[in-house]
DNA sequence: AAGCAGGGCGCAATCGTTTGCTGATTTTTT
DNA sequence: AAAAAATCAGCAAACGATTGCGCCCTGCTT
């Protein structure tokens, strides 16, 4: 930074009155006159002042400043919801810091603490894959700094959440498929660390129970990291069982994806053989061949929501005792040709 | 945030000694006895001491801050990017803070304000499809801020700039469909604004010419916001020419994407009919079917190669005059079946 | 004519840290 | 034994802005 910025002692040195003076004069204090005021707002204008904003942030121990903790900006549904909390903030006035875990619980925990001695005004944050242990989240949250999680929290009792319905959203997406007549679905199921993960298992084995189907331990499949590949190897070993499923509802598009090229690879056909169904909705999915059934989360919305509901704790604080709310928002199936067995008779 | 955090002062008290001292303790300064800097320490420990650094940007001018402007985030190439950027920041101990442009030019002038008054050491920039003035950028580097462009920059002769070779990339991409049989070549063109637009189609016609065909007008279709939908649509009317292309070439992979949609909703065979080439190598693009040949374009290189230049400017600063280099990446084209019309035959 | 109200402004402290200078001891040197 | 040097700390200013308090002057009231 330059030191040519133009600061309020060098106005009050031009028109020999005190900071102090012009301090006030630029916020319009009723203790100054306004021949005073007009001329400092003129000189202001003309050296075009910019108040230090780290001086104010010094000031008034706050700094306008909000942390967002990432698993991966990569993937098309967190850059989403990245998006929805920069417009949210932007509109507010608050600027966005930005650390990415990398699904590294280390990682994590570095991030949290640079971000407090940033001294962020608040934090948004999604667990990693990794992490167990929460004593480095509840020691900045004794700390009184406010904290939204956004999809992947842990049920901490002094938080505020934004999360999706995953598991009605898991438990229509199997429904759909019994509808469409699959009478062996198969999960690939995520991370059993997070939340959703468990969630939306929980989803597909009621929907199973509800439709008075079994549940067999051999069609869950656990993919830690659930990406493409991980998809892709997992279904070929499905594909190898003696009772191969004739669905597969995967816990991420990936996934999703990763399980269509092994079957396709196999020569079986999607969705006549093999039904599929994700889930978050990317982007491709419609372009996929076939199109890709697949639950959608509104992620623009969740972050604007996260960082709404984080936005009003940091200004209400002092003020009110922090409101701690969980918002659960609604999932939609976006049906594809991926699961239209009825209208692709074999 | 709490001022229940410990300060200097609150050990200086604690011990007896002057908050100077204590500073200089902990920094090691050889004016301070082994035992005083023993007893800070101990207690700087014990108290979970940790420094303000909102107090030290002000002191030092400096806030270790770096800002990112991107178009969209959203977009796969662009959070690659970011991705790099965080990365080499991460390691060298600055904070990126992100702000969207959104694709609009207003948009970027009050962004590089913002960012410009929250004092950031320096800026990541890449042009919004909008700008074509460049006063706000010149404003800024003129007092003393060091920018760097990353993928989108203008003939700026006072900054840096990461780019990747559009032009070579280009032509190289078309000059395999001409080796491939392809005899009517056409290009889905992007926001001319845009130097990379228009390198990209420099390279496509030059490779035409090379290769003694006639670059024929009716064949270049601008699609100004490089979209799915908009490449779906220009290629459907190239498809309703009277002389139709025989392979399509696309300034980026959801127009690739597109225009590959419109192909089969035709009835036409990719790359019998028409063979397809994008750029970017979306992650997806390995799991179309057929899969998209593509120009990859290394994201997360040029996000840490601009992140390293910034840094290296922003350490240099006030010691030697600043470097402008402009370093320029190797694409790499990627042949999947979209476009090996030799591999199949009609 | 004396007192009081209030307009208009400056002083100085504050936020937390760094750092040049000065000062008080103690130790070393001659 | 006197002078010089070394050791260890503290004072105060500075970064740029805000703000409680007090001061000075003018003009009005009684």
């Amino acid at each position: 930074m330059k030191s040519t910025q133009v600061t309020i002692k060098d106005i009050g040195r031009e028109l020999g009155i005190s900071p102090s003076t012009v301090s006030r004069a630029l916020k319009d204090h009723p203790d100054i006159s306004v021949e005073t005021k007009k001329a400092v707002n003129e000189l202001a204008e003309k050296l075009n002042y910019q108040p230090n904003i780290v001086a104010l942030n010094l000031r008034q121990q706050k700094t306008n400043t909000i942390g967002v903790i990432i698993p991966e900006i990569v993937h098309f549904f967190f850059s989403t919801i990245i998006s929805g909390i920069e417009d949210i903030a932007y509109q507010a006035g608050y600027n966005v810091i930005l650390a990415q875990s990398n699904e590294s619980y280390q990682r994590e925990v570095t991030d949290m603490k640079a971000l407090f001695n940033s001294r962020v005004d608040g934090m948004l944050l999604s667990l990693s894959r990794e992490t167990t242990n929460f004593d480095h989240i509840e020691s900045i949250i004794s700390k009184g700094v406010p904290i939204v999680f956004y999809d992947r929290m842990y049920h901490s009792p002094t938080s505020s959440k934004v999360i999706v319905d995953d598991y009605a959203g898991a438990k229509e997406a199997v429904l759909h498929m019994v509808d469409q007549g699959c009478k062996r679905i198969a999960h690939l199921m995520a991370a059993p660390n997070l939340i959703i993960s468990i969630d939306r298992l929980k989803g597909y084995e009621d929907a199973l129970v509800e439709s008075k189907m079994k549940v067999n331990k051999d069609w869950i499949v656990e993919c830690y990291s659930g990406t493409f590949e991980e998809g892709k190897r997992a279904t070929k070993k499905l594909l190898s069982l003696a009772n191969p499923p004739d669905a597969i509802f995967a816990n991420n598009d990936p996934m999703a994806m990763g399980a269509m090229m092994s079957i396709k690879e196999k020569g079986l056909k999607i969705p006549q053989d093999i039904a599929i169904v994700g889930f978050s909705n990317w982007f491709f999915g419609e372009v996929m061949d076939p199109s890709l059934t697949s639950v959608d989360q509104p992620g623009f919305e969740m972050g604007q929501e996260a960082a709404r509901m984080l936005i009003k704790q940091i200004e209400s604080k002092g003020k009110s005792e922090p409101i701690l709310e969980t918002k659960i928002l609604k999932t939609k199936l976006i049906i594809r040709d991926s699961s239209r067995k009825k209208d692709f008779k074999k």
